[in-house]
DNA sequence: TAAATAGTGTCTATAAGACATTATCTC
DNA sequence: GAGATAATGTCTTATAGACACTATTTA
């Protein structure tokens, strides 16, 4: 038995250390799953996609949609890209056919890697969680992926007290995520149909980041992304309850 | 063999999809690493610290520090959370004591998690990226962790031309990060000592930044800072090569 | 004295917040 | 006509960028 650190009194920590990291390569591994944070806004509020667990644990409790990152024989095949997986597990979940979900520039996007020790009870698991966000044309055609599941859309505003697993702290995150990046990028605009008026996108800021908005500063917000080539005027007006026909535009890129 | 609806060929897609599902949890799982882009600003320069690789794959070639997740035996032990891991490989790499690492308030900060299939040769390995903000005083502090492990500070403007796994677009990311928050975080303040003057937290900036700054307008956005209390006046002046004694400030909470 | 740095002040452009106003539609 | 909405305009305030200026130190 000639060398080996973990019997060798004299042995640096070092060399410790290098054979305890290799021995955990070869051995246990997690397994890594990915939970989507499905958001739309529908009739000015955010709204989010949960499904009532129908296996333990957790059975009959309101959970995140997700599913197992598929990982090849290994010798051959390492499996599906983290990317692949998550767009995959979309499509499933929402019943919606991948190319739906490209034409209608459904935006999906990494948040965090949920790591802590026994947030699943039965075995190690990762949660590499994602936000997705949904307009409101595609929320009819969403219908559960399996049989026995039951999906429903709750308010953001009014979730279920609890939830299962960590969910509660990954939907906060990815929540908080669209919330600041729908200042600084373009994301509210895969949250609005193709074609829209400026209250309609107003509105939909307004349910994402749970505030209202000055009518005539939010126009000229808007006004700067006309000018500036971002948005463009489509054909057309669209007649409200009351009030003049408004302009309609469409997100350009 | 009743209701195996992998057998069955009147089963529905859903169910066939659970089960393959189900399989993968308890078949094949990836290993996870933890990858740390460890910066630091010496010398009005932004530095990376990079590893050579002593085996293979990429043998002799540059990488980031990294290890893998412990998970324990599954039974009675998940293992370390994944931001423990991060600490722990954090301060196994720089050779730096956690008690140095927490009194000097180094910065940790989960980035992106890398999960292509065929980014390490040798098996399915998932990459959870971190990023770590290193104070220049700690700099002269960091040797080797492991007796064989060559490592250096690289300029994050001159890097190697290749770099081992996906390392290159990782690093490229981390520091992205780095880049945005300085402007709407206090992280820069990870990356002076304890005390400093204008112009040193200046240069910091301007090293992650790649761009010089007016020093009377970055001048006036530090003092509204002092007057809303985020930095305070610290005892003494510091002198340079010329130029009048300097002002010297503490960071707050 | 020359050069470099510390620290302050000024002018302008841009954008946001808080309004007010007019026009046009439905009921 | 009443109420609601579309669309535009105005005034103020906060901040960033460009730049000028004085004071104080070292070499």
């Amino acid at each position: 038995m000639p060398n080996r650190p973990d019997l060798d009194p004299n042995a640096s920590p070092e060399a410790l250390q290098f054979l305890r990291d290799y021995r955990e390569n070869q051995y246990a591994r997690p397994s890594v799953a990915v939970d989507i944070v499905i958001l739309t806004v529908v009739d000015t509020e955010l709204k989010v996609l949960l499904v009532r667990r129908a296996e333990h644990p957790f059975r009959d409790m309101w959970a995140l949609p997700g599913g197992f990152l598929r990982v090849g024989d290994m010798y051959d095949d390492q499996g599906e890209d983290l990317d692949d997986a998550a767009f995959r597990i979309l499509a499933a979940k929402t019943g919606l056919d991948p190319a739906v979900l490209r034409n209608n520039k459904v935006h999906l996007e990494q948040v965090y890697t949920f790591g802590k020790a026994n947030r699943d009870p039965r075995t190690r698991v990762l949660s590499v969680a994602h936000v997705a966000l949904v307009p409101p044309q595609l929320v009819p055609l969403v219908h559960p992926g399996s049989a026995s599941a039951e999906v429903t859309w709750f308010l953001v505003s009014d979730l279920p007290a609890v939830m299962g697993f960590d969910h509660g702290v990954i939907l906060e995150k990815a929540v908080e995520r669209v919330r600041s990046k729908v200042d600084y990028t373009n994301i509210a605009f895969s949250l609005v149909p193709l074609t829209f008026t400026v209250s309609e996108i107003r509105e939909t800021f307004e349910a994402v980041k749970g505030d209202t908005f000055d009518l005539g500063n939010f126009r000229r917000k808007f006004n700067r992304m006309v000018t500036d080539g971002i948005i463009g005027e489509a054909p057309g007006k669209r007649v409200g309850r009351s009030g003049p026909p408004a302009r309609v535009y469409r997100f350009r890129a």
